[in-house]
DNA sequence: ACCTTGACCTTGG
DNA sequence: CCCAAGGCCAAGG
């Protein structure tokens, strides 16, 4: 049964959560590109959707990892996001933005080669 | 079925 | 660099 393209809500949600649990330490990635990824296995959802899972189930994993598109923190959570990254000396532009030029971090291929 | 909301993105001024 | 507008996708009232 290969083409399975229905997209489950419990489905989502664990791709994206398995993906940042991924993400190393000290890196980021954007919710923008962890939207791609899962998308192009499950052929739906977008950024917004990622940032809703975050929103409900992100306690359990690294959220502050997962940045805006621009390097800024998650809306809401910039100062729970930048004690975590500075404790980890993550690459910064400023107090508010991660420089993703050195610190971003591509999910791609990393869904497809899961354990 | 319509409208609003949201841990978003891109483009243009 | 800052701001506004339009696009986007799904959930909830």
């Amino acid at each position: 049964m290969s083409g399975n393209v229905s997209t489950s809500h419990d489905e989502y949600v664990e791709l994206v959560l398995r993906l940042v649990e991924r993400i190393p330490w000290g890196r980021a990635t954007t919710y923008g590109d962890i939207a791609e990824a899962v998308r192009a296995v499950t052929g739906s959802g977008g950024p917004r959707q990622v940032g809703r899972v975050m929103a409900l189930h992100g306690s359990a994993v690294p959220w502050w990892r997962v940045v805006r598109a621009d390097g800024r923190l998650p809306a809401g959570h910039e100062d729970e996001a930048r004690q975590q990254h500075l404790a980890e000396a993550t690459p910064m532009v400023d107090a508010e933005r991660i420089d993703l030029a050195r610190a971003g971090w591509d999910p791609g291929a990393t869904l497809l080669n899961r354990p």
